[in-house]
DNA sequence: ACCTGAACACCGTTCAAGT
DNA sequence: ACCTGAACACCGTTCAAGT
């Protein structure tokens, strides 16, 4: 269809026919289907997942779809409902255990292990999480699975919220940390902001960086998905549920 | 030194002059000495506080300072630096508790509850910390005081590693989550999220849905800075603090 | 050393018009 | 219902030139 359309009087620059034209000869070949709203949400996670957070725009994301920007609004809305639908979507991908009514720390933990898979999969946008107050289906029968594990096992009240929240924000939070973006390469060289203080400053983590280095929060410069702290994440849950389970029984 | 040249002639359009140019007869007065690398760095912290993190632009900046967008560049390199540099700015603000020797568990609530406070007075950045490694003189700073603490509680090996990261790091995770941006009002709406599911889903949230309401994880609408978790974020604290120590002594 | 003035290559979003 | 084609009002960044 481009092919037929002549536009070289057009206003517009080059640059801009050749970014944003439909490519009927593309892998796919031409669209027998109309485009879904799951394609798009699809493409855009893969833009996030193969070229970063930052790269998704909604223009780049209709060039990728063969279509040209407006087509992307009239599926997905704008680019905040559009990374609402992603997150909706991967949220998805987290399958909640099932309780067998007994061990609700051994739940959480597993609830732990399998939505830091899922974040490990997707280790651009896990920063979406963190950072944006989730509403979606997804995440409404998310929180209603936590609380039902927390009622049948004999929370309640306001110490069911703060339960909830210490141990549920507390495992979230941790993996939007976890898998946090790199600095820019000449943004930040971790190197050089050493040697930039003095020798005798921060003794401590000087004696233990050789133990530390790329491992601990602060003292590291790649993200989770290369230097991954499944460890510490482990002991983090294990005591936060460990906390809460003694705090609980002293009373 | 706008007002004496005429530029009605140019090939920029009017809104262009209109939002560029300096303004010598602003709030501050013709500015006498050159601009400062600080300067430009609180102004930025001033716009996200206003406005938001996704407010601050070079160009919107440059304005607030009076000056043209290369001028910004010329102080502070890139938006990725200048961000930088705000995240140093911001952590140099927790005053880092001085340690007895003696309660390292107490010592980290206080970091936390300092760190907490600096947070809450810069809500809309506290997403930079999450999401992206900091690598700072104040951030290396900080690493050392954990250090130094844990190392002085007898903590060493993995187990200095996984307990700061666990301590630490949980902190600094939660803080991010809980001053989450909220969902733009067009974007998402909670009544109309939780209308949408069937009355039969959800039946533990919505038996809680009272109790909880914008108070718990995914189970709110409004960011920490309105709705802050204050009394959950101890628990977590002390939840994981006191489970370290516990697997600790069993040891 | 510090800043202007202008340009380049992008963005998100909207809208009338096509099929 | 679904998409094109074009426009509008912005972005980040660079660079020669001024003082």
């Amino acid at each position: 269809m481009r092919s037929s359309t002549s536009c070289s009087e057009a206003i517009q620059p080059d640059y801009y026919a050749d970014a944003m034209a439909p490519s009927p000869d593309s892998a796919a070949g031409p669209r027998k289907s109309p485009l879904s709203r799951q394609t798009v949400v699809a493409a855009a996670l893969g833009i996030i997942d193969d070229e970063g957070y930052n790269a998704l725009t909604m223009r780049g994301l209709a060039q990728r779809l063969g279509v040209y920007p407006a087509t992307v609004y009239w599926h997905a809305g704008n680019k905040s409902q559009l990374l609402a639908l992603v997150s909706d979507h991967v949220l998805r991908q987290i399958e909640v255990p099932v309780f067998d009514g007994s061990d609700w720390k051994g739940w959480f933990l597993e609830l732990g292990h399998r939505s830091r898979a899922v974040f490990a999969r997707h280790p651009r946008f896990a920063a979406y999480f963190g950072t944006n107050i989730q509403v979606s289906s997804a995440s409404l029968s998310m929180a209603d699975s936590v609380i039902h594990v927390l009622l049948r096992s004999g929370f309640e009240g306001e110490d069911l919220v703060h339960s909830y929240n210490a141990a549920f924000g507390g495992i979230f939070a941790w993996l939007t940390g976890e898998f946090a973006a790199e600095p820019e390469h000449e943004a930040i060289d971790f190197d050089a902001a050493l040697a930039a203080l003095p020798p005798d400053e921060i003794p401590a983590l000087r004696s233990q960086f050789e133990l530390m280095s790329n491992r601990a929060w602060m003292v590291r410069w790649n993200s989770g998905s290369s230097a991954p702290m499944a460890a510490s994440f482990t002991l983090m849950m294990t005591s936060v549920l460990e906390g809460i389970d003694s705090r609980r029984r002293t009373r």
